[in-house]
DNA sequence: AACAGTCTTGCAAATGTTTTCATAAACTCT
DNA sequence: AGAGTTTATGAAAACATTTGCAAGACTGTT
């Protein structure tokens, strides 16, 4: 009752571990009647081939590793289930690690994910510790940047540009006649998705000759219970903005369940915009606007782009693909009170 | 400009082999001074062990897998989150699969994992195809089962007693007077947590003498923009229940928002309550009525059960966990306006 | 200084596959 | 029917590591 090997399955079939094999990794090279054998005799013994062996015969390992900052995060999960769903389905198998935002800790994950040889990397954002760099410019293994988009990025890339989710949020504000301005972000040192957002936002506004009061200005992670309870405080006073412009669609909801705890009308007292277009986003009351990122259309360009990246081991690899943001125009914002009065 | 293997950083080292694979997999068998001499050498030369060759020697693969139906539903995003944290901790990496809540392609994804010869696997729920118990037994692969638990089941497991979650949340409706309920549930086919839940809650209904119509039953995925448009249709008339139990948290929001949507007042005119106390029940207004699952307690229990596990490959892995439940009172739910009036 | 015991290390076999090369068998033409 | 070509299969080397065994190098004790 020992677990079957190759060997084993070859004896049961007549054949060589070499057929086996070939029957296993190119079928038609072998004759369909003792491809029939072979198939056969794997049944009836329950032999499962063992990855590993192939491996480490310098053969695909068949697994991809992708490194996020959580997955526990709406914003991640989708993208994750995407990818996965469309790497799998070219017989790949996913190794997942997540770092919680701490960029050290991502070079200890890469490293282990290189211990198992996996054929390809796939990680969230532009920004790596030179460690991490160097680590897997040394395996060359494909590294892929999920997330981002940049037109000069160093990597290859997949996602959306950030800044111009930054910009549409802040201009459709600016168009609404918005003068009073918060903005609530998460810590933007380890976050380059955030930082652009930020900046880019903040560009949007100073060229508008809007002021940023500092007052309004907030720092939380990405958690609607932090981001709720920033916001009370925030928008507690009679001296509060007339829109919020939030990192994230997680932040934005925190935002609107203050507002509406506070008994701020949204839109009529406060607008509130977020980026994502998360799960729910749509549903909630008052619907929320935001600018969609289509996560799932990012996970599966990005398992294709790392697929077609494994196949061509020779080539250099680059590829810079933009997937396109949508400001959604829902319930959550509109005209600013100063506009109408007058 | 070769990847540098264990014999290169052996000669490099000035050492065999054999010194430089127990440096890395029992130091304290090595002389100090030799260690340092290999550690050197490992840094130097950019080494990093192939873990493939390692599991290959019948040795740990040092991975783990974990199936669960999807991960893109805040359902399961935290557990994932909490059992990678744990089981990371402990040098593992996790082998992500999903298979959207389908037991048959369940059998394939499980398949793979094992060609990778991961250490354990877990799965979420008790309910598996015969193929798929048969395929884990032969590998003789610990095999642990998440989020549910149950005093006699055949697996291990680490989780919550669903039906004890919708006994909990039947009991509540009940304790508040209502006797006009609706129940809003996925298909509970290939979902044994969703089963249990809705047999519990039905007994209990059944038992406090309340008649469940026909009508105010409903099946919708586990997703808020179909929760919401199925309830909009089931509360829209003047014919509607006073209180709605609802599988989980997602399709909970759903209904919610649904009767902000109509202008029906919750709690005052409609109860809603929920199961799981996902992220954002708490937050969202008005805060939502639910049972608390403690998914992260949850992930943390399995992943140190699973490297248990692991690490007792002779003895037989049995352990049933039970995670306890909360019910957690928010403003979703009210006495019933007919207990009131008279 | 000899002895027993304990550490440390290297040798070599073993692990389960894939693949190159060679050979044998089966066709395909003429 | 024979030569040439294609197809199908097997033998054996290679992949990167771990580990049982045995031998050599120390340690402390008498």
């Amino acid at each position: 009752m020992i677990k079957p090997d190759i060997v084993f399955v070859a004896k049961l079939a007549g054949v060589s571990p070499a057929t086996v094999s070939r029957v296993m990794n190119h079928p038609d090279l072998v004759h369909p009647a003792t491809r029939k054998k072979v198939e056969l005799a794997v049944e009836k013994s329950g032999y499962i081939r063992n990855r590993a062996a192939q491996a480490m015969h310098g053969r695909r390992s068949a697994t991809i590793g992708l490194v996020v900052p959580t997955v526990a995060n709406t914003i991640f999960a989708e993208v994750v289930q995407a990818f996965n769903d469309t790497v799998s389905a070219q017989g790949f198998t996913l190794l997942l690690a997540s770092h919680g935002y701490d960029l050290d800790s991502e070079y200890r994950l890469v490293r282990k994910l290189l211990e198992h040889r996996v054929d390809a990397l796939a990680v969230v954002g532009l920004d790596h510790s030179a460690g991490t760099f160097r680590l897997i410019a040394e395996q060359r293994v494909p590294l892929l940047a999920l997330w981002n988009y940049l037109a000069d990025s160093a990597l290859p890339c997949v996602g959306v540009d950030n800044r111009e989710a930054g910009r549409l949020a802040a201009e459709h504000l600016v168009a609404l006649g918005h003068r009073r301005i918060g903005m609530v972000f998460p810590a933007t040192f380890d976050n380059d998705r955030a930082r652009d957002r930020k900046t880019a936002a903040t560009a949007v506004f100073r060229a508008a000759g809007i002021e940023l009061q500092e007052r309004w200005q907030v720092e939380v992670p990405y958690s609607i219970a932090q981001a709720k309870a920033a916001c009370l405080d925030l928008l507690a006073g009679e001296d509060r903005p007339s829109a919020l412009l939030c990192a994230n669609d997680v932040i934005a909801q925190g935002a609107i369940y203050a507002a509406a705890r506070l008994g701020i009308a949204v839109p009529a007292s406060l607008s509130v915009i977020g980026i994502g277009d998360f799960a729910g986003s749509a549903q909630m009351e008052p619907a929320l606007t935001t600018v969609r990122i289509p996560a799932q259309q990012v996970g599966i360009a990005a398992g294709q782009a790392i697929v077609t990246a494994i196949g061509r081991p020779d080539a250099d690899f680059m590829i810079r693909s933009r997937v396109e943001l949508e400001l959604i125009m829902r319930a959550s914002t509109g005209i600013a009170a100063e506009m109408i009065r007058p």
